[in-house]
RNA sequence: GCGCCCUUAGCUCAGUGGAUAGAGCAUCGGACUUCUAAUCCGACGGUCGCAGGUUCGAAUCCUGCAGGGCGCACCA
């Protein structure tokens, strides 16, 4: 990926590697132009440089004496304030204070506060939230949505043309049941229980019922055959529910604050007019064949039990077909149709091994190919303060709903001393509640299993959304108190306490971080950078007065700058990760 | 049996092959006549599950083992 950085490079990493880059290839010949000088942050001065403890084999000289040679070439210019070796052969960098605040206003110039603009932009696909119809929505869909939601942001904001992708749970047997339950309770009373997100109940309900009376079984099963024969009131009748359904998810997505729309929605009824010309097509190219009855894919490498290939399943041996089946046709139209260059698919850990299988099969029909990356974004199961899985005291499953109410209960007793208005402490509440539930599902590695608890998500200390956004809050107080605009300040900026410089630098690698998050589809980690922005700014806020009385002019106008791009840098990186920002707190 | 994800401070979690492994919480001790103390500063706290291997250098890569979670032929 190749950024492109309208107002100029202002992060420090790209700049040294480029001066270490150039001493390379000075001191050791053109071939050395491309080595990784392996810039690390470091706790003896602003980054350090490991290249010459790697080169020096190749070199067949002593490291230090390579680090004393690169640091003999390194073009100073205004940039570094020194270059030493130190140990067995590290180069310590440290930056210029002039440099850094330098870099500091051209990124307070720049409007993308240095991140760059990925060029050409990448068509990638974000499959995400896809809750099931025919299942419980559980706390599970929460994060691979806000997840998801995110990962969207961050990849549009650089440049991609990022395509949402929501593959609702919206077809297959269980909605012969799902109809018929309809039927059986009205459709009025059904439409409005699904829209108040009884969905859950209603499934059950329906359940019960399929598995206790013979004769809605049969029913059941006759209406799966007029689905998928597409007869006219059946489908009404599937539209009367899902739209319903639909209707309940969007209220959820708005309370979240999710970006996702009807025009996002790609369930897996869409694909259904392509099962059967994805299954033609690999049995035809041989990729696909039939066992046991069934139409398998058995891609190479995957081994179950007593060593026996393992299949994947494209039609079942009474003819229907699985999800298997569509997320080959959805692969298959994505590529095909939409021309992704990248793939996410942001779904639960626990679909690993299918991922792996039908990105095997798709590779094997060719429809995947080394130009094209599909990627499992695995994420990790939510688990409750035991340790095991997330449920009820009577064990029942959370309601998504009734969590994210809880949490905005939370957040409103926690301002409950504060002497607002009742409009804005309630808007203060929502705004702090979702934030913190939000942030806690992003901060965590997407991966992990993670131990839900609303204490430590809401806490005002820590890595948390509160402190996050509390730390914006303080920054507008200071513009209010102030009666300035932050658009309207400018540098320059100049650093004279250690807590000035630490917030300036620091401020400098916000593009690297979103251009690194988006990557690597890891989110959490412009989670953890903003937390350190946001450590920077209140140890910053403590140690220098920007309105007081006794803080010269020129000293106000660069601490105002510091202020306003740390508020630009949070509140961008926060908008990034779908986190809402309250004015005041 | 096979696969995936894990195992790091009392707890919750970060950690890009680099120096003495970091945060937050908890505990203890400090800082409000101050732009929001919902904060900040400091102290305490580690056989990075175990054992090998690769490497100048391993929490990180490889192999094996132990422990945990989740999947694995017709739900999605």
């Amino acid at each position: 990926m190749i950024s492109r950085y309208p107002w100029g490079m202002t992060d420090p990493q790209l700049v040294l590697i480029e001066r270490v880059q150039q001493a390379l290839a000075t001191a050791f010949g053109p071939e050395y132009a491309g080595s990784d000088p392996l810039i690390r942050p470091s706790q003896f001065a602003d980054y350090q440089a490991n290249v010459a403890l790697s080169l020096a084999k190749r070199l067949r000289r002593a490291p230090r004496e390579v680090a004393q040679a690169i640091a003999d070439a390194i073009d100073v210019g205004d940039v570094f304030d020194s270059v030493e070796t130190s140990g067995p052969g590290f180069l310590n960098i440290t930056l210029s204070d002039d440099w850094i605040a330098a870099q500091a206003v051209r990124t307070l110039d720049d409007p993308r506060s240095g991140v760059g603009l990925t060029t050409p932009p990448r068509t990638v696909i974000v499959d995400y939230s896809a809750p099931n119809a025919a299942k419980e929505m559980h706390v599970g869909h929460l994060r691979t949505t806000i997840v998801g939601d995110s990962l969207v942001r961050m990849l549009e904001h650089l440049g991609n043309r990022a395509i949402r992708q929501n593959h609702l749970g919206d077809w297959g047997t269980p909605f012969g049941m799902l109809i018929e339950h309809l039927l059986d309770i009205g459709e009025a009373n059904a439409i409005a229980r699904l829209e108040a997100g009884e969905g859950s109940e209603y499934y059950q309900q329906a359940r019960v019922k399929f598995d206790s009376d013979a004769d809605f079984k049969e029913r059941s099963r006759r209406r799966v055959g007029t689905l998928q024969a597409e007869d006219p009131e059946t489908i009404r009748l599937w539209h009367l529910f899902m739209d319903a359904t639909i209707r309940y998810y969007n209220k959820v997505y708005a309370t979240l604050g999710v970006t996702l729309t009807d025009s996002d929605i790609a369930g897996e009824s869409m694909y259904n007019p392509m099962l059967a010309e994805t299954c033609a097509d690999l049995e035809a190219s041989g990729v696909a064949v039939m066992s046991e009855g069934a139409l398998c894919v058995f891609p190479p490498g995957f081994k179950g039990s007593d060593d026996k290939p393992l299949p994947l399943i494209i039609r079942k041996s009474d003819g229907a077909y699985g999800y298997a089946t569509t997320d080959l046709a959805a692969i298959r139209y994505r590529v095909r149709d939409i021309k992704a260059d990248r793939i996410l698919y942001v779904v639960g850990a626990d679909q690993a091994l299918h991922f792996q299988m039908v990105f095997a099969a798709a590779r094997q029909a060719g429809w995947l190919t080394d130009d094209v990356d599909a990627e499992h974004i695995q994420i990790g199961m939510m688990l409750g303060s035991d340790g095991r899985r997330f449920r009820t005291r009577a064990g029942q499953s959370v309601k998504l709903t009734d969590l994210l109410d809880e949490a905005v209960e939370r957040a409103s007793a926690s301002i409950a001393e504060r002497d607002y208005d009742e409009a804005t402490r309630s808007e203060i509440a929502r705004t702090v509640g979702m934030g913190a539930v939000k942030y806690a599902d992003l901060s965590v590695s997407h991966d992990s299993e993670y131990i839900f608890d609303f204490d430590r998500m809401l806490a005002f200390t820590g890595n948390t959304g509160p402190y996050m956004q509390y730390a914006t809050a303080r920054i507008r107080s200071i513009f209010r108190k102030g009666g300035v605009d932050p658009a309207t300040v400018t540098g320059p900026i100049l650093l004279g306490e250690p807590a000035e410089r630490d917030l300036a630098l620091q401020l400098l690698g916000f593009g690297r971080v979103v251009e690194h998050a988006a990557t690597t589809a890891e989110p959490h980690r412009l989670c953890a950078y903003l937390f350190e922005t946001a450590s920077a700014f209140t140890t910053f806020y403590e140690k220098c007065p920007v309105l007081r009385d006794d803080v010269d002019p020129a000293t106000r106008a660069s601490r105002l700058a510091l202020c306003a791009l740390s508020l630009r840098v949070l509140q961008t990186g926060l908008n990034l990760l779908g986190v809402p920002v309250p004015d005041r707190m």
